[in-house]
DNA sequence: TCTGGGGTCCTAGGACCC
DNA sequence: TCTGGGGTCCTAGGACCC
């Protein structure tokens, strides 16, 4: 029996998500800013076609966004969330296991490949259904492991014939895939690896294929290992179909200008603290540890360079928002010099535990109880009614430090006042 | 002027213990 | 004079992913 997975990744995802809703901007350059518009995350094809790169800072496409008249988008989250949900919910269709790996992209395992007689059919049935029911465009990898099915998709996007399905089954047109692929591109092999491939005379993934094993075990580990013999066929990852807790939760943001005063920090960071800790109780775990660092801009190369992080152990876990804002600041406080231009804080929570075993071993003091009650008040509040309804003294209202976001689209899809309307 | 944010896994080496 | 060997835990750093 063979295995056989299918890679689902939407096409340029956020710029296609924008391009949903405004049919204005089809068949044109679309791209879509960082937190802060500070670089480009994503393009679509007309886009790329202009030579805008991806991770290029926003600045050095100016003027080429104003001479093709390039559509601009801030990063719209709540948006993208929302589209990401319903492409799952659609390829959900198609198979029993399937795991979501990214915003963007699904493995769908489909089962024993003999019972797929014509799987190009089924692939390209998901990718129509998908475009119909969402009209987000998807492309489609299918292989007898992840790493290949990873390559089919890149590939399936890049050869014109494809058009966006490719099966890779036999084994004479995996070889032919491997050849065309460049050892950089396959999923697992990234800056340093590959410089290293590429002096040993490895520049593809068939050349990386062959390679023997002791030598990639010894120069690129056991995960280089799996990568290797994924491509020769052999699966060695599983779908990974519950989504795992995560074991560490950081929140941070670079300021929308350079900050000298700590009070401005403070707000900044308290305010990393509250969403750090509301994406806590929302996975249901309590924290063991928290760090905080803060940092001048690494591209300042004239100023005065500063970067600190302080860890603080707590006295034990919790998901109180109160807990964490008085260590964040006790951290901050500590840390923090004048003189420097900062230019971002953030916090990171660790050792998270799961809120049920707190509550066991805790015996649930009357002042943790109290916490919890206010906590779960809170997280249904900005649930309800979004994220600034509620806030902690220390958040501030002045706000110098807040993200830039002139371009940002409505929410059409999860907030009643910005639906669509047609006229 | 203007350069994102959030994760995971693996390994090596030190501290410590018996 | 002789100066082991193995195990565990922790941390920092490197590499990778989207």
């Amino acid at each position: 029996m063979t295995s056989l997975f299918a890679l689902v990744d939407c096409n340029n995802f956020y710029a296609s998500c924008e391009r949903v809703f405004d049919p204005r901007l089809e068949g044109k350059p679309v791209v879509v800013l960082s937190n802060n518009d500070g670089c480009i995350i994503a393009r679509s094809n007309e886009a790329k076609a202009l030579g805008i790169k991806m991770g290029q800072p926003a600045f050095e496409v100016r003027e080429l966004v104003k001479q093709h008249g390039v559509q601009v988008f801030s990063s719209n989250y709540e948006l993208y969330g929302d589209m990401s949900r319903r492409v799952v919910n659609t390829l959900a269709q198609f198979t029993p296991s399937l795991e979501v790996y990214s915003i963007d992209e699904s493995f769908l395992d489909l089962g024993d490949f003999l019972a797929h007689p014509d799987v190009a059919a089924y692939a390209k049935e998901i990718k129509e259904t998908t475009k119909l029911w969402t009209g987000i465009p998807v492309s489609v990898g299918v292989a007898p492991t992840k790493t290949l099915a990873k390559l089919a998709n890149r590939l399936s996007k890049k050869w014109t014939d494809a058009a966006g399905v490719l099966v890779l089954t036999e084994a004479q047109a995996i070889e032919e895939a491997l050849q065309r692929t460049a050892v950089e591109d396959v999923w697992g092999i990234g800056r340093q690896h590959a410089q290293r491939l590429r002096q040993q005379g490895v520049h593809t993934a068939l050349d990386l294929r062959n390679l023997p094993d002791a030598w990639v075990k010894k120069h690129m580990a056991v995960t280089g290992l799996r990568t290797v013999r994924e491509l020769r066929g052999e699966p060695c990852a599983d779908l990974e179909l519950e989504v795992p807790a995560k074991q560490n939760i950081c929140t941070s943001r670079s300021f929308s200008r350079p900050l000298t005063e700590l009070t401005d920090i403070e707000e900044a960071l308290a305010t990393h603290v509250v969403r750090c800790a509301t994406k806590l109780r929302k996975q249901h775990s309590c924290a063991g540890a928290l760090t905080v660092f803060l940092t001048t801009s690494r591209f300042a190369a004239k100023e005065q360079q500063y970067y600190d992080s302080r860890t603080a152990r707590l006295p034990g876990p919790t998901g109180s928002e109160l807990e964490l804002l008085h260590q964040a600041r006790r951290l901050l406080r500590g840390m923090f010099r004048h003189g420097y231009r900062y230019n971002k804080t953030g916090v990171i929570l660790s050792e998270l535990v799961p809120e049920t075993q707190v509550q066991l071993t805790l015996f649930g003091g009357e002042q943790s109880e109290k916490q919890a009650k206010l906590m779960q008040a809170l997280d249904s509040l900005r649930d309800r009614f979004g994220h600034g309804v509620v806030k902690n003294g220390v958040q501030g209202t002045a706000q110098r430090w807040i993200m830039s976001q002139e371009h940002c689209s409505p929410c059409y899809t999860t907030r009643l006042d910005e639906i669509i309307r047609a006229r």
